[in-house]
DNA sequence: TCGTATGTGAACGACTTGTTCATATCCTAA
DNA sequence: TTAGGATATGAACAAGTCGTTCACATACGA
């Protein structure tokens, strides 16, 4: 995540886009550095250095405002490409968002990000209308075009396939403190993809009952 | 949740179970009827009728605390029989485990419970050592002796089978906040019990890319 | 250039969190 | 039965957070 916009000091109205960027650029710094509970109004506008008030009438609560970071900083490495070959894409965007969450330092944010929208219904409905829904729909034009190109079988169900694609890592975001049993990316299947192979042979990693934390993730270890 | 204890007023010193069941109580109900932050140790001292430097004492945090209120009103429910027949044993279980997220009321404290671990570490490791881990071992039991008594595959992954058999239901509950989409306990599959097919045909509801949170969950809707 | 809109920081009130301390009762040993 | 030690108790306190109000300083458009 990029660095803060510089902060000028003093009275006086500076122009909205300008403190927008600041505040999200500062909302997602802290995300990512301090977790969604550091993500307050009062610690964004002093490292944005911007106005509490200000903040207080753009955003409805501190969780929306940190989704709406997250949303920023995901969009442009979550791209879905289209090179003409919607199966070879799809590996390269699922490659970019394991990536994203395993590499690149997102696992932890998404994760308390979910976390808090289970008891905060404004995030709640930032994260479904503004981010979770939004990425079903893209994922979904792109098997519909691979239907469309006969890559995918005409009758394939797209939201179990999405489900099953994109399904496991998202389920150690939501789970992400478990102990490491039987979830791995390497078990993922694209069979889907060829529209020959009815069967699931290699069941996706999910979360199962009761164990859906644990302390064995490095960066939530108390 | 059954009805708290009677606080008596005024100082002095009452037995530390009577103290420490009413707290329980107090506790389970408020994360029931108000949810997981709701319980405040100011709170449930209030509700107790107990004192909330007694509290501090006994539990390292509100969430810890709330965790264990849910682990003791699920214990009884819970319950693994044992009737000689595990197939038949384990599906009364997963019945019993889905009537209690579904209709007894337990699928938003525990969601809130999840999600709230997620930035809790002291609750992260309450609930997997003193709930995820032990209620798995015990499922990993009755699966071992259906093994033992030729009722189960020898070779069979005991904890693929404990994750698709109760993962469903607890991916409701850890992405609670879900558009319906594919979930459904009817799609779930009893099949590995038979010890005679090789396919996982009807692949379990499980959470997807992005889209782990909504506010379609009437009891969750702002 | 002027008037309107709005971002600004300080101040404020209400509430929560966590701790301290003297007191009242429980419990065990003699 | 009594006495002493342990501990649950409620009130008080300090620090911090949350959310709002308001007069002021600047941006912006006519």
């Amino acid at each position: 995540m990029p660095q803060t916009a510089a902060a000028r000091p003093g009275r006086g109205r500076r122009p909205a886009s300008e403190v927008r960027a600041a505040v999200l650029t500062a909302a997602g710094r802290i995300l990512l550095r301090d977790g969604v509970q550091a993500v307050t109004f009062d610690r964004v506008a002093a490292e944005a250095g911007s106005s509490k008030t200000t903040i207080y009438k753009w955003w409805p609560s501190p969780g929306a405002l940190a989704a709406e970071a997250y949303f920023t900083q995901s969009r442009r490495v979550l791209d879905f490409p289209d090179t003409g070959d919607v199966r070879a894409d799809l590996i390269v965007q699922l490659g970019a968002f394991v990536r994203w969450l395993k590499e690149e330092g997102a696992e932890k944010p998404v994760s308390e990000l979910v976390g808090a929208a289970q008891m905060d219904p404004i995030l709640a409905g930032a994260w479904s209308e503004n981010y979770a829904l939004p990425r079903r729909e893209l994922a979904r034009e792109r098997l519909r075009v691979a239907q469309l190109r006969g890559q995918l079988r005409a009758d394939a169900d797209l939201d179990v396939i999405v489900d099953q694609l994109w399904g496991p890592a998202t389920t150690g975001c939501s789970c992400s403190r478990c102990p490491s049993t039987s979830r791995s990316s390497s078990r993922w299947s694209t069979r889907p993809c060829t529209g020959r192979h009815h069967e699931q042979r290699d069941p996706p990693a999910q979360a199962w009952e009761g164990a859906p934390v644990a302390t064995t993730s490095e960066p939530s270890e108390a």
